[in-house]
This record gives C-alpha cells, structure tokens and sequence, in this order.
DNA sequence: GACGTCTCTGTTAGCGCTAACAAATATTGG
DNA sequence: CCAATATTTGTTAGCGCTAACAGAGACGTC
C-alpha cells in the first residue's frame, strides 16, 4: 500500500472493469451484473481499498459528517446526547465531528458553526440551551440542514427536546401527593432553557394543586451551588420537600442537609432530575426524573436526515418526555 | 449565496487576481505583496466565502481532521479527555471527529479506525484502555499518525498516560501516613491498564511500608460495583481504609458504609480517584487523586502534530502525574 | 430480420483546491 | 544601463470521485 493507499481505478483496473462500475458497486447502484458486482468486492477487499471521503465530498458538495456544536461535554446530560448522537449517526454511516465552545454566546457559536460549514458537514445538530443561542442560528445560510436540542422552544429553527415541564410536574406532583404541603425548588442558570422549562412546570404543579410557590433557589447547575442552596434549605424548619433541577445540584442539597442534622427523606424530601449513573447510590438512594437521551438523539438524527435528503424538513419541534423513577429520598412529612 | 457558496476562483475574480494568489493569501505563503493580501482577504470577507475542506483534504491527501475513538465518552474520565482534546485541536485549527466504540475488542476498533481512515483523518488519538485494543493498533499502517492514551505501557504504540501507579501510591501513603495499619483497594475491571497501574501502585506502596497487601476487591468502575464492595467492607471489623480505584466506586462504598452504621472517616477512611466535580460534595467530601485530564490532551496533541508534521514521532511516550486532593474523608484510626 | 427497448458498462468532464513550474515584474550590482 | 537575481504572479495539471451521457449487447416484437 503506498502512502495514500489504492485508489478507485487500481480497484477497476484489477477486476477489469471501468472505475465507474466501481462506484457503481460501491453506491449499490443496481445496474450491476451480480459477477461483476463480485468481482468488484473481491478486488476491494484484495487490495484493501477504502473510498475516499474528500473526493466523494467534493463531488457531491456534502460529506457523510455531522457537525455537533456542545458547550460543555463534560457534564452528564450534553456527554450522554452526544455519546448517543454519535452511536445513531455511526449507524447511518455519518461520522460525528464535534465542536465544543467555551461559550454559549453568538460569536463562538457562530465560530464553531462556520468551522462546521467550512468542512461541508451534511448537516449541523446544535445542542443549545442558551437564548443568546438562537440569535447566533437565525443569521445562519438556510440551506443547511439543521436541528437544535434543547433550544428556543419558541425560536424557528427545528428543534428536539426533552419536556422539561412535564417532568419537572411529574417531580413535584410526586411530592405533592406524598402529602407535601409545598415544594421548594433548587433551579438551573436562568438563562437555559432546561431551567426555565423546569422551574415553569414546578410552578404550573403547585398552582394546579392550588398552593403559592414558595421563593426561588437559584443554582447553576453545580454540586457546589446546591451545596449553598442546601445550607439555607436546612435552616428553614417548614421546608419538607425540594425539587433541585438536576442530580448534582441535589447531592449538593443532601449533603448540606446531611450537615444540619435534617435526615432525607425523614425530615425532608428531595428529588432530582437527569438520573445520573450514579443517582442510585447517593445518600439516600435519589428518586429523580430521567430524560430518554438516546431517543432525543433518534429524534434529532432523524430530523436532520431527512432534511438532508429532501432538501426541506419534515417534523419542526419534537418532544421527548422523561419519566420519574422513584427511589428512596421521598417519604411523606412528619406531623 | 449559491447552494454551495462561492469558490476559490470567484475571490480570485473579484479581487483581479488568479485563484492560486488566493490560495497563497489563504495559506500564508510569503510571497504575495502586502497591497495584493488586502485586497484578496477584503474579497474573501465581501463573498464571504470559506475554504473548501474537501477539496484540501482531495490534493494534499490529509484533511484537518483528527479522528477520536474511545469508548464509553458518558464516563467522566473519557468524557474530559474528549473535551480537552477537542479544545486543544480546536487551537491548533483541527476538527475533532468522534468515533466511539460499543466494546474494546480489536474488531470494533478496527472498524471506527477504518472510518476514520476513509475520512483521511490526519491523525487519529485512541483512548484505549484496555488490553484488548493494543492489538488491533499493531496491525494498522504504519504511515498514519497515533496516538494512544492509556494504553499498554509496553506495546510499541506512542503513548500517553496518566502515571496511574504513582497516583495510587500517593493515596495509600496518605491512608498509611494517616496511621492506618493496612489499606484494603476496591479496584477497576482487571483489563484495564488504568486499574492494573492503580493495583501496582497500591500494592507498592503496601510493600515499601512492610505491610502485607490484603485481598483485592475487583470493582467495574460503577458506583454499583462499589456498592457491592462496600457491604463486604462493612461487615469486616478490621478494615479501617479504603482506596477505590475512581470516585464512582467510593459513592458506592460510602453508601453501603452508611447502611451498616461505619462512619466516615471515624470508623473508616476512603480515597477516591479522579476528582470527579461532585466529589467535594459526596458525604463526607472526597479525599481523591486528581488526575490532569488537560495535560493529557495536550500531551497526546502535541505528539500527534509532531508525528503529522515530521512524518515520524517525536518522544513516543510521555507520563502525566496527577495530584493528591485532601479533602475529609480520611482520619486516623481509632484506637 | 430490422427495430425499439431494456440492461449493463465505458467515456468524459469537472467538483475546488494545491503543487510545480513558467512568466512577468522588481531589485540589485557592476 | 544591462545582465543577473530575487520577488511576485499566472498557468497548467491532477488529486479521486460522481454525474451525465454514450455505447454495446441481449432480448422481445412486429
């Protein structure tokens, strides 16, 4: 094999065809004897032939990659959708290149798009939970297939998410009906739209079950801010349930609980949302809401497919909802 | 813009110069005269225009890609690894493509380094942690520029690592330092070279202080696993240190701890490895190893970009030494 | 048997770029 | 001022592939 490896016509040339029979056979195109078609895979596999992706590229003006904008990927949620994006994509024959940004302001999302763009990816999956997200996404050239997950549910680019509300109600309405009188709430960065979905639904529960919605914790999505919120909740004797936005920001509540003294779920009750692996094993065993990555991932995929292959998109705005899994840290409150 | 935007020779034409003056601005060759560069790069900005990857990639047979594969990119360990890299080759103007694999085994391997190779990534980066990969890299061609992380410290494959064995010695030297007569290891699955490296390093350090090593309890790296781990330690009156092989196994050994009534670090003291970001808000907050996750990237980076440049490798294996983090969860033995 | 109609295969052009060389222009030394 | 050299620009070819068309057989139909 020499440096760059047999090329389209040492393939033909072996099998004593035509390098158009070649990519013939290579695209399934049908017209093709079945022995030439054997042949043909038998040359291939001889000289230990691989298409060229570049060449194939810049013929077809598209590349069999996709273009992943993430912010940070080291957080549970984005790891696992990417994780998952990538496993889908793979089977579809799409490889996944990923452009992280620091930010999620305009600028760098704009920079990690055109970075995309500059590669002549198929299509571009941006997980952008921010607002100042979408402005960046509107000024982009319309003909690239695109979906957002986890973006502007009101902003008009094609968008997958999880209902955040619907598990956020499914949470409190779980505490609720343990016989809380009231749900505290530790949220997420108020500039996701994860948080807002979140906070909105925990509200909507409590309104729906007639109580006031008691002051909003902010966090930002950290053990460590839970942790803060946590050491306020401890000191308030009429809180008895919490709702924290995601599983950190509730290892950081219980653990400052675990501090004062108020034991979970005795004293009080505290629910998640992500389940992360390691949920299971906190102290007590976290009851949380677990939102379906791998169909968030299918979805978009999907989307975005068949915006490549139509030219225009089918399904605009899809909605995954995530499911409550019940564990230990929810009991009903003491008299 | 037209579907596929403007080209090379339309920068060329409306800066009234030829397109290979373009690609010499664009490339940042020296001999273009400063009046002619400004009047190319205000063309470029005006149609807006951007490089054709494709076609790059086509005639100089390397694209800016540099190819991924790991495995299970949700963990935290890979999750980082990912991210650093991805922000380090960012720097240096390369796209980072994924190319996760469901097993470690060589034929999954093989087939996500065969996709990338058909990318004509410019080099590829294998977080192969695991006994089972070292053998598929043997057999790839050798003109394509590796890198291996974590992988076999005595295979012929450049490699960079974080120095495993010393992180555990310094864990079980503080347990030892601390006055504990023992310390018992929850270690990672056996055929991973991280866990072997953590299980020398333990084992060592053992050694070096006279003391006996005790049984080992092989863990997977799951919080579970460790939850498994910790019910057996609980039950044994004598143990009174723990070093588990990453943070995850700790949650879980300090979950089952608490069940049974042991506290930490009264009873027993547990290190951890990783320094996972929740790890300071466990109960109680986490003694760790923290390995550094950036270094590594940029390590493994720098050594792919030497091999890609120079065409053969420059130093072919290079060390990380991670930092011990006190935090609570070590105490000295009651007496 | 001549003709259209399939099915299969080959030929040609060109995607957008860089490398290699050729040509034109500027600069220098004698 | 002219040859010799350095600097800047243009011209050509071709990377490996697919699309579009053209040609060659095989087959049935009248």
């Amino acid at each position: 094999m020499a440096v760059h490896g047999p090329a389209m016509t040492d393939v033909a040339r072996l099998a004593g065809v035509s390098h158009q029979t070649v990519s013939r056979v290579l695209n399934g195109h049908p017209n093709v004897r079945e022995q030439t078609r054997l042949r043909v895979r038998a040359a291939i596999a001889e000289l230990g032939y691989r298409p060229n992706g570049a060449a194939r590229a810049l013929v077809t003006g598209r590349s069999q990659v996709i273009g992943v904008v993430a912010q940070n990927t080291t957080l549970y949620g984005p790891a696992s959708l990417l994780a998952a994006l990538e496993q889908t994509a793979a089977a579809e024959g799409f490889a996944v290149s990923v452009g992280s940004v620091r930010d999620l302001d305009h600028r760098s999302i704009s920079a990690a798009v055109e970075r995309h763009l500059s590669h002549r990816v198929a299509g571009i999956v941006v997980i952008a939970p921010v607002e100042s997200a979408g402005e960046a996404l509107e000024r982009l050239p319309k003909d690239v297939p695109l979906v957002t997950v986890d973006g502007d549910p009101s902003g008009p680019v094609p968008l997958v998410t999880v209902d955040q509300a619907a598990g956020a109600r499914a949470a409190t309405e779980h505490l609720l009906d343990a016989g809380h009188r009231t749900v505290w709430h530790v949220s997420g960065p108020s500039d996701w739209f994860d948080s807002v979905g979140r906070i909105d639904g925990w509200r909507k529960a409590l309104l729906a079950a007639g109580v006031d919605p008691p002051p909003l914790m902010p966090g930002d999505w950290s053990a460590a801010s839970g942790y803060r919120c946590g050491q306020m909740l401890a000191r308030m004797p009429e809180v008895t349930a919490v709702f924290t936005a995601n599983d950190h920001l509730a290892l950081g509540v219980l653990r400052a609980l675990h501090e004062f003294g108020r034991r979970v779920p005795d004293d009080i009750s505290v629910v998640g949302f992500d389940d992360v692996p390691e949920a299971a094993y906190f102290i007590p065993p976290l009851t949380t809401v677990r939102p379906d990555f791998d169909a968030v991932a299918r979805a978009s995929l999907q989307m975005l497919l068949t915006q490549i292959e139509s030219g225009a998109g089918g399904a605009l705005r899809q909605t995954i909802a995530p499911a409550l899994v019940v564990r230990e840290s929810v009991a009903p409150p003491r008299r």
